[in-house]
DNA sequence: ACCCAGGGTCATA
DNA sequence: TATGACCATGGG
């Protein structure tokens, strides 16, 4: 597959995102109560099925402990005990705990709503346990801030359609992703979602297809690559 | 029985 | 920079 020029590679993110809310419905994600819910999520959620997890969440519920100060002090077995269902739960019960004490003393959301976006990804790319993609889901989702967040689905996805190569460093594609489209949260939340929901039902980890489902925006690379 | 899931860290080369 | 081992449950 050629690469794409400047001019001709400019739009195809805008153009997936058109096709992919004609295939699938609108997804209206993150799926949470509170701001804090979709944190926990997010860490959770790593290489983890979402119906785990929010056993996980419920069990958190069920004992009063989706609070930060909560998590911040309590036990690492009683934590690991609760979020089992999530797999890893000895690393994610660290983790959990590593972040709500972050969370804790700076203050929760009251005060972090004024970071910017680049600080606020610099600090919670420093906790353990918070990589890029759980960094982006937090801020997307409960920070609100327009970040196009990149996960395996989307080098999957776009890899097959030819315009990414699917290796290259994380925020490279997050740059590449932003700089085609409006700079827009509800945007790029809505995208992520359907990007999620299609490599899950559609683009497969052993396909049949090759286009990934998405066969006009590869009609797209064979008229202008 | 095998593969996959809404990743990240650490050691190693 | 780039692989590989490791973490662990639950559904298809």
């Amino acid at each position: 597959m050629r690469k794409l020029s400047k001019r001709q590679g400019g739009k195809w993110a805008a153009k997936a995102y058109k096709k992919l809310l004609q295939q699938h419905c609108h997804q209206d994600w993150w799926p949470a109560d509170s701001r804090f819910e979709v944190m926990v999520g997010a860490i959770l959620t790593q290489n983890t099925a979402w119906t785990n997890v929010e056993k996980a969440i419920n069990n958190l519920k069920a004992s009063n402990y989706l609070f930060a100060d909560v998590i911040a002090d309590a036990k690492h077995e009683s934590i690991a005990e609760l979020i089992r269902p999530s797999g890893y739960f000895n690393v994610k019960s660290n983790r959990l705990k590593k972040f709500c004490e972050w969370y804790v003393e700076k203050g929760e959301y009251p005060r972090l709503r004024y970071w910017s976006t680049a600080k606020l990804r610099q600090e919670l790319i420093g906790i353990y346990g918070v990589g890029h993609e759980t960094a982006d889901d937090i801020l997307l989702y409960a920070f609100n801030r327009p970040v196009f967040v990149i996960d395996s689905y989307t080098r999957r996805i776009f890899s097959r359609l030819g315009v990414i190569v699917g290796t290259e460093p994380y925020d490279e594609l997050r740059v590449l992703f932003e700089s085609q489209l409006p700079n827009k949260q509800k945007l790029f939340g809505e995208y992520h979602a359907l990007v999620v929901r299609h490599g899950k039902h559609v683009c497969k980890p052993k396909p049949n297809c090759k286009n990934c489902g998405l066969d006009s925006i590869c009609k797209f690379n064979d008229k202008h690559a």
